[in-house]
DNA sequence: CCCGGAACCTGAAGGC
DNA sequence: TGCCTTCAGGTTCCGG
């Protein structure tokens, strides 16, 4: 499931490969990816223009082309991007980009969930997400701020890509059983310290991940077809039943807003 | 405004 | 073994 470590990943990949590169034309599987455009109109605006530079905003892929317009990419649960050929006969292959130099971009998503943009302005798409939160502006005390407006629980809030952008289930957990805090406690019941103990948190789960080139937990590739390795890193998520790594009692998981919440039982008290 | 729940999908996993 | 149900997950939309 890409979350901002497996995006920042593919926008990394991408950058050293398809910048400058034009589109020759796009085929589409599954259309209903398209989130404003028909496929006659997205392949007539597409066509021709050229890559200038790739950014992440969150877990949104965004390509600034040659004419200023932008196409933006969402993975959700299963999607990936693969630069390499031998997936061209592969059923889950929902959209093709093809270049000027030969080469293909295929958009391979088994569950459909996958969305696709294209627009004037990347506000119109990317406009209501909350802060980067591995921007430099990101400070403890903007953790602070946003907190104490929230009474759901701190997993929850975590999540919400309009409070923080890029954070999802994984990294939430990761974030929380680093700083010891209980999934489902109350965001605005953080005290200082551990909010300060979470802003920290965050940062290093989230560079770790990235350097490790994101985590292959279900479908998530790089463009070259590889695995990330950030999976083998991770203390609690996905991890149920196993010892944890600090106290050696095995991880549990409870349901918060429907989502599967791995953590601690000792490390991560309701109380603490 | 805030929350909860359904919908979107399909492969995997669990139940009988 | 095999059919059937449930689950997983991010985002959007709808209802209370």
């Amino acid at each position: 499931m890409p979350e901002l470590p497996e995006v920042e990943t593919i926008k990394r990949d991408l950058e050293t490969t398809i910048v400058g590169l034009c589109f020759t034309g796009v085929t589409l599987h599954w259309p209903r990816m398209l989130q404003n455009l028909t496929p006659e109109a997205f392949n007539r605006r597409l066509i021709s223009q050229c890559i200038d530079g790739i950014t992440r905003r969150g877990k949104y892929l965004i390509f600034q082309l040659s004419n200023g317009e932008t196409l933006i990419l969402h993975l959700r649960m299963s999607g990936s991007l693969r630069l390499d050929t031998a997936c061209s006969y592969d059923p889950y292959i929902r959209a093709i980009f093809g270049f000027d130099n030969g080469a293909n971009l295929y958009f391979r998503d088994p569950r459909k969930f996958g969305m696709i943009w294209l627009v004037e302005d990347e506000k119109q798409v990317v406009g209501k997400l909350g802060p980067e939160p591995l921007d430099q502006d990101f400070t403890s005390d903007t953790l602070k701020s946003i907190l104490k407006n929230h009474t759901a629980p701190i997993k929850a809030v975590l999540c919400d890509q309009t409070v923080i952008a890029g954070i999802g289930n994984m990294y939430a957990d990761e974030a929380l059983f680093a700083a010891s805090i209980y999934p489902a406690r109350k965001a605005d019941s953080l005290s200082n310290d551990e909010i300060k103990r979470l802003h920290c948190t965050l940062d290093t789960v989230l560079k770790k991940a990235i350097n490790s080139g994101g985590a292959s937990i279900s479908d998530y590739r790089r463009p070259d077809g590889k695995s990330g390795e950030a999976q083998f890193v991770f203390k609690v998520a996905h991890q149920l039943g196993k010892k944890c790594d600090k106290c050696g009692t095995p991880i549990e998981r409870i349901p918060i807003r429907k989502r599967g919440s791995y953590f601690c039982p000792k490390c991560q008290r309701k109380n603490d």
